[in-house]
Formats: structure tokens, sequence, C-alpha cells
DNA sequence: AATGGGACCTGCGCGC
DNA sequence: TGCGCGCAGGTCCCAT
């Protein structure tokens, strides 16, 4: 799914489209989408309302409605949030939600349509109040790109983990997915399987300054569209192709030559350096 | 406390 | 061309 760049990414997209638009329908195919409240319940509380604002909290877009209320997207692997200007919404498949907005002020009232495609249909949408209502959410540990690098390098200290499944988890820190974990590792010059509490401060400093780098960068770059990633245009990020080991056992690592491994760590594909990162 | 495995779903690419 | 297998940007739940 996406991670942080790609989420953020989203967010910026809609905000720049969504915000001012009022919902005027809510088409819920897939119910099993709408984990709270009620589907019934749900399609009431968004019709109608206008959008004011668009947030992101890890992975999860918040979009703040006029009322107070918080329309919560989680796009877990294959979600696409994707705006449509058209009268009639592009041709896509698995979409499991359509949502028709009217522009806000007066005079164009031009229609436009949300539409939300995903189709593995891991994806969840929630309409809360305030958003630690969502269980993830309340658990969720500070963004990454906000933290301090003292803070970060006492969290990592204090726990006993392999730090590329610490880096996974959104308890920890929210919106580092599977992509930037490996990555962040592999610029840092750490191996994946390294015990957090035994990671040098220098080390730990370098993870959390290669972590923000990557971060920004993909997000200056539109996020890494390495599969279903999808802006909310419809066009792709471009960061994909400047990944550095994530999708690409066998081939040269970029920095000693040797040759790039993929292991199962923490039940999750992990590609990795085993010449330079120790 | 931390780790491993399975579950939730669907589709794509690869080897034979 | 067809079939089976492995694999996927995530998270939750249970067992050890």
């Amino acid at each position: 799914m996406p991670e942080l760049p790609e989420v953020e990414t989203i967010r910026r997209g809609l905000a720049r489209s969504v915000i001012g638009k009022r919902i005027e329908e809510v088409h819920i195919f897939d119910p099993v989408l709408i984990r709270k409240p009620a589907v019934r319940a749900f399609i009431r509380g968004l019709k109608g309302k206008a959008v004011t604002e668009v947030a992101r909290r890890g992975k999860v877009l918040l979009l703040n409605l006029e009322d107070g209320k918080v329309w919560a997207v989680h796009l877990r692997m294959t979600g696409k949030m994707l705006f449509h200007d058209q009268k009639q919404p592009r041709k896509e498949k698995a979409i499991r939600a359509l949502i028709a907005l009217r522009g806000k002020t007066s005079r164009a009232e031009a229609r436009s349509h949300l539409c939300f495609s995903d189709t593995r249909r891991f994806g969840e949408w929630y309409l809360v109040s305030h958003p630690g209502e969502i269980p993830l959410i309340s658990r969720m540990g500070p963004e990454p790109l906000e933290i301090r690098p003292n803070e970060f390098a006492r969290m990592v200290k204090g726990k006993d983990r392999l730090i590329k499944v610490l880096l996974l988890d959104q308890s920890f820190l929210g919106g580092i997915g599977n992509i930037y974990a490996c990555e962040a590792l592999f610029r840092a010059g750490i191996h994946p399987r390294r015990i957090s509490s035994s990671l040098s401060y220098n080390k730990i400093n370098k993870l959390y300054d290669e972590l923000k780098a990557v971060l920004e960068a993909s997000i200056k770059a539109g996020g890494s569209s390495v599969r279903n990633y999808r802006k909310s245009d419809g066009s792709e990020g471009w960061f994909a192709r400047r990944l550095s080991v994530y999708g690409r056992e066998g081939e040269k690592c970029p920095r000693c030559g040797g040759r790039i491994l993929r292991k199962e760590i923490g039940s999750r594909g992990t590609f990795f350096c085993p010449g330079c990162q120790r």
C-alpha cells in the first residue's frame, strides 16, 4: 500500500481538488468498506457536508467535514482515491465506492467525483468525531518527519527488537512501510536484523537523517508507484526508479557493487545489501 | 516483551 | 496457451 509519502501526495492532491466542495451523493458498492458507523449512518453523515480540510495521520487520510466530523480513509495495500473532474468517472476496476461532489461556490456548481478503487478490498473508511476513535490511530507513534533526533534515539534504544520490524511498527512511528524501512536502512548502512538497542548513537542518528531524507525525497517525487499506487489524479509517482534496494533482488548494490538480497524478516520481504549493511 | 505464522482478498508474473 | 505457485506499499489476532 501507499506509505507516508504516497498518502501525503494523495492528501496534497485532494486538498487542491476537494476542499470547499460539498458531498452530494454517496454510493457504497462494497459495504465491508465501511468500518464505523453502520453503512446507513455513514452515508447520512457524509451527505450534504462540505469538505473543509484534508489531513493525514501516518498512512491514514483524514477528510474534515464542515460539521467537525472526520471521514477517515485507510488505503491499505491497493486502495486508490481518484478525483475525476469530468462528468463521468473514468473506467476503473474494483470500484468499492463513489462520491459525487458539487463545487461549493455558486456560479460554476461543477460536479466532480471521488472514486475509491481497491483490488484487494483491504481498504477501510470511517466516519468519526475524532481520529483517536480509530484504533490504529489511537495507538500510533509520532510522525517520523516531526520527531526530533534525540527523541528518536531514545525510542530506538528503549526497544530490543529487530530494527526493520521496529520501523514498520505503527505504534512506534506512524507512516513507515516496507519500502521506506528497507530504503532507510540501506542508506544508513544498517542490517535489517540488527537489534535496535544495540545500535550506536552514531548509527541511530544516521538512520534518523536517512529516514527523513528518503521520505522527503519521495514526497517531492510524488511517491513510489511500484505496482498499484496512483496519485489522486490517476498518474504515477516517480520515486520507484530511485529506490536503491526495494524490489531489486539480485541487482548490483549501488554503493559497494555486491548483490542485493531478499530475505523474509518479520514476515515481510526485506531487501538489503549484506556487503554494506552491518 | 518480542517474534512468527495465519487470516483477510485479488491479480500479476514467472516457470514449466 | 494454460496451470500452479509465489508474491504484493498493511494490519490484526493468536500462540509461543
